[in-house]
DNA sequence: CTGCCCCCTGGAGTGCACTCCAGGTCAACC
DNA sequence: GGTTGACCTGGAGTGCACTCCAGGGGGCAG
């Protein structure tokens, strides 16, 4: 382990495909990422730390442009703080929204699922069963 | 009111647009919905019954392939409850791993948050901010 | 020197879930 | 009778986020 992280380090780390990695940094997720004499990429530390948001931001839905416009920020400098934590604010808050939503539906899924287990139930246990309300 | 709903009504009961709900029979979500003599679709509650469950679904990010299977398995009848049954506890398991992900995804998310506020309360704090640990 | 592997490039292709469009029908209202 | 509005059709287009491809290079093991 030296000051930097080849591709297929960062792929094993993050579990971003290679193309995924170029295509992040194509659309400005990552700054220019540094190279080898040879051409390849090395990552750095703040590729990775900014990865480790991106890959948290990703699995919670942000799309690639609003990431784009945080990565920009940090690029701007420490100025753009209180606007990264806007952003980041905002984003948690449709996060709730969503999770609470998720959990809602949850509940109705169960609901069927108790509802289909009744008929399972009444088939098992009655010739002809009884027509059963669906909740 | 009568033992039919109309495409606007179910418009705007569901929030599916025109074109979706379309869509949705044509990709075999809804049997064959019936018509008007004029040609128009007449939903009927066995439909309005669906798009409930299907509502449901797609909001928890069932794929649309997986939504016609299920389909399928209602209009094959009763004798496909198990079947149903199954593929419901499978969606449901996959729905609460996401919700635990997107739970973790945000407690890391506050991390960051609770980072950039200490940030900014150094800088309004004090003239040379001292380096933060970022977690 | 020969493979082989990892990586490079620009650009095209994919999959999903809609969403839009042009042109037409029908019933009702003025 | 004309206009309006809701609805019809098949098919094309869109947006997003990747994902794949063909062709090429550098460096090292055998």
């Amino acid at each position: 382990m030296s000051d930097h992280y080849t591709p297929a380090e960062i792929v094993h780390r993050f579990g971003f495909s290679h193309d995924t990695l170029r295509y992040y940094e194509r659309e400005g997720l990552l700054s220019q990422v540094e190279r080898a004499p040879s051409g390849h990429r090395r990552y750095r530390a703040s590729d990775v730390e900014l990865l480790d948001l991106v890959r948290c931001l990703r699995d919670t839905d942000m799309p690639i442009a609003r990431l784009r416009a945080f990565a920009e920020l940090v690029r701007a400098g420490d100025h753009t703080v209180p606007e990264r934590l806007e952003v980041l604010q905002a984003h948690a808050e449709r996060l709730a929204d969503r999770i609470a939503e998720l959990r809602a539906r949850q509940d109705a899924i169960h609901h069927k699922i108790d509802y289909y287990k009744g008929v399972l139930a009444l088939d098992a246990g009655v010739d002809s069963p009884a027509v059963l309300e669906n909740g």
